[in-house]
DNA sequence: TGACAAAGTTAGAACCGCCTAACTATATTA
DNA sequence: TAATATAGTTAGGCGGTTCTAACTTTGTCA
């Protein structure tokens, strides 16, 4: 086998998964330039991160060329990055807290959190929907809630 | 200065911190060994963390003798534990998750969420509480749904 | 009290992720 | 097309966290 499907990826080559996968997403490539400053390292690490997916069969990549993601790099990067949105959406819609520091807090915590713990909070957010759609209003309810007891 | 009061503790350090916490509640002193057990670490890793806790003011400690936290020690430590507490509080008592999991994932991610996140999703913990007192029971009904969902 | 067990430490190495400095390759443009 | 600007790479180093092996200190108990 030529790429060692090491599943195992720590959080900081996640990031490197992420972020070639969002980029790829608007501009159709990824360019190294473009990963440092989105993830604001230094352009040597961009290429060691890329040396070592190459290695696990999760980004297609020759030196001085393009980046694209195999596959298998593609399903790990979705899934990264559909973590973020679930708690990014918990964050905003449920918490209610400020898009922007819901976006840098889903960004550290989306490494920590397994599938079983992502699958409840993705049922739980389609809970409060629902909940709202039927006239509760949960995320609205808590919001009151929480300012009431801040002046308090 | 003795102590540099750096207050960037690694999420390495923050686990001894909050070990070295737990174990000082329940035995009134903390044994390297068991700091070691806790956090399954080999014994001079324990050392070496015990080191720079001390040189960052945080810990009391001299060869060979008991480990104890500062006041400042104490003090990041107990909000290192409160973030555990809330998470954990959430991840059962809202998502229903079982306790090990809960315990296991609050441990990975309560490095990463800053005072905003953590007081939001206490204020939702209170918030839900309410909600149950008040006969509408958030989390049972959510226990629910998330039942039946599955089953669809 | 002296030997042995348990606990703790020091030394040395490895790995990871990041950096800067210096180099090479590619792209641009006059 | 040759000079220059931009992008990317290699080499080497640093801090952080961990390990194993070997040592020292402390505690126990016969």
């Amino acid at each position: 086998m030529a790429g060692a499907k090491d599943n195992n990826l720590s959080a900081s080559l996640e990031d490197y998964l992420e972020a070639i996968y969002n980029l790829a997403a608007e501009s159709k490539v990824a360019r190294s330039k473009d990963i440092a400053k989105l993830l604001s390292v230094a352009k040597p690490s961009v290429t060691g991160a890329l040396q070592i997916l190459r290695k696990k069969g999760l980004a297609n990549y020759e030196a001085y060329g393009f980046v694209t993601l195999t596959g298998a790099g593609r399903a790990a990067a979705a899934e990264i990055a559909r973590k973020h949105e679930i708690l990014k959406s918990f964050l905003t819609d449920v918490l209610g807290i400020e898009p922007g520091l819901a976006q840098r807090a889903a960004c550290k915590a989306e490494h920590t959190l397994g599938p079983k713990v992502i699958s409840r909070l993705l049922g739980f957010i389609e809970f409060v929907g629902n909940e709202n759609d039927s006239g509760y209003d949960l995320a609205g309810k808590f919001k009151k809630y929480y300012a009431r007891k801040r002046t308090r």
